[in-house]
DNA sequence: AGTTTACTTTCCAAAGC
DNA sequence: GCTTTAAAAAGTAAACT
């Protein structure tokens, strides 16, 4: 009896480890990636749910924690792209990729997909381009998304795309390679992109 | 115009078999010319047939995986080459082997481009999965027929998981007309 | 700037780790 | 869960020209 009841406090002991264990890993990443509190708390609530509804077992810890921190930038509108969250999480984007489509699916998150606007503000900082820039990449991608250039394209390259084409627009020019870089995509998808919303523009 | 349905193309055929005999797949592998056999990276041996072309993967137990053909059809032809094939190497194969088709893979064509954001919506991102940063195609899957469809923003579809073409069929009249009832085709 | 190749997703069977 | 096989869809990445 004595042993069972240990074996209790010991199991109970560890499964309090690993809660603290995702915690501040969570908290880590958040940090790394300079979200706020909120963003925080809503990704530990989605990891607490994942672990009632017994979602873990068979994942590794750190790689649902990173996953529910992806769904909290996502569901608090400030998204981090999956190779962004890559960046600062010890296990691999296929991984993340995968964990964060189960999580969300056995937890019925119903996450819609990121707008590329949710990306701009930060993207546009990080360059130091003007505010002009910015509403007019908010312009490029509500057109373009209107024509229907949007389905299939990954919100980041779309985004991207637009905040070039604003720069040269309002002659504050960012080379493909500078918006390529705060955006983690690569040029090519910028080059793509570009041509087809300039063409929904008019603007060719 | 077009009938969707007129789209529809089969592009993969994967079947099993047996021929009811165990195998000693190392010989195989050094008398079958062509064959592929590495047991510490998979059990299988991997024989390729060109007319029509397809890959068998062949076990220990005798059991036969066929992948790759284009047609029904086509299985029972390539099967039957392997079949030969053994039979020439003095293994015993049964008459005819019981083939169980296990899944087609088809692709088709919509003819009109589709906002996935609003068919995500419509269709009700519970019944879902669409992560464009993860793959481009919308994952929808049915309960009859049971298959799984990918829906991509050109319009071209691949219906996945059925045993039999008409599943393909009933798949693309019930996506069809999902999409219209929500005004999202057209 | 644009090309080629390779990888992402869906499905399924097989035997064994 | 993984390993291997095949095939389509379309987007993106890496490596080149």
């Amino acid at each position: 009896r004595l042993r069972k009841w240990q074996e209790r406090i010991r199991t109970k002991d560890a499964g309090e480890r690993n809660l603290q264990f995702a915690l501040s890993e969570i908290d880590r990443m958040a940090s790394a990636l300079g979200v706020p509190r909120s963003v925080r708390e809503v990704a530990s609530v989605i990891y607490r749910q994942a672990l009632s509804e017994d979602l873990i077992r068979g994942r590794s810890i750190e790689g649902v924690a990173t996953s529910c921190l992806y769904a909290g930038c996502r569901q608090e509108g400030i998204p981090r792209s999956l190779e962004e969250v890559t960046e600062v999480s010890r296990v691999g984007k296929k991984e993340i990729g995968r964990t964060y489509r189960y999580i969300a699916k056995e937890l019925s998150l119903e996450m819609k997909p990121a707008d590329p606007k949710e990306y701009v503000p930060r993207f546009c900082s990080d360059l130091e381009v003007s505010e002009e820039v910015k509403m007019k990449a908010i312009e490029i991608i509500d057109e373009s998304a209107e024509q229907g250039l949007l389905s299939g394209k990954s919100p980041t390259g779309f985004a991207a795309a637009a905040i070039y084409a604003a720069s040269l627009l309002c002659n504050e020019k960012k080379t493909q390679k500078e918006v390529a870089e705060v955006a983690q995509v690569t040029e090519v998808t910028i080059r793509n992109r570009y041509q087809e919303q300039i063409e929904a523009m008019g603007l060719n | 115009m077009t009938d969707p349905k007129d789209t529809i193309n089969i592009e993969n055929v994967v079947a099993s078999t047996g021929i009811g005999q165990e195998l000693d797949l190392q010989s195989v592998a050094m008398d079958l010319e062509g064959a592929d056999y590495d047991p510490e990276q998979f059990p299988g041996l991997v024989y390729r047939t060109q007319n029509p072309k397809s890959a068998a993967l062949i076990f220990r137990s005798g059991k036969i995986v066929c992948t790759g053909a284009k047609s029904t059809d086509d299985v029972h032809e390539s099967l039957r080459i392997v079949f030969d094939k053994l039979r020439e190497l003095q293994i015993q194969v049964n008459e005819d082997p019981e083939i169980v088709v296990q899944n087609i893979v088809t692709s088709a064509d919509l003819g009109r481009n589709l906002n996935l954001n609003a068919i995500a919506i419509g269709l009700g991102l519970e019944n879902i999965e669409y992560e464009p940063e993860q793959f481009p195609g919308l994952v929808y899957r049915l309960d009859e027929p049971e298959v799984v469809a990918l829906l991509f923003g050109s319009g071209k579809l691949v219906i996945t998981g059925g045993k039999k073409p008409e599943d393909a069929e009933h798949a693309v009249d019930k996506i069809v007309s999902r999409l219209e009832d929500l005004g999202l085709l057209e």
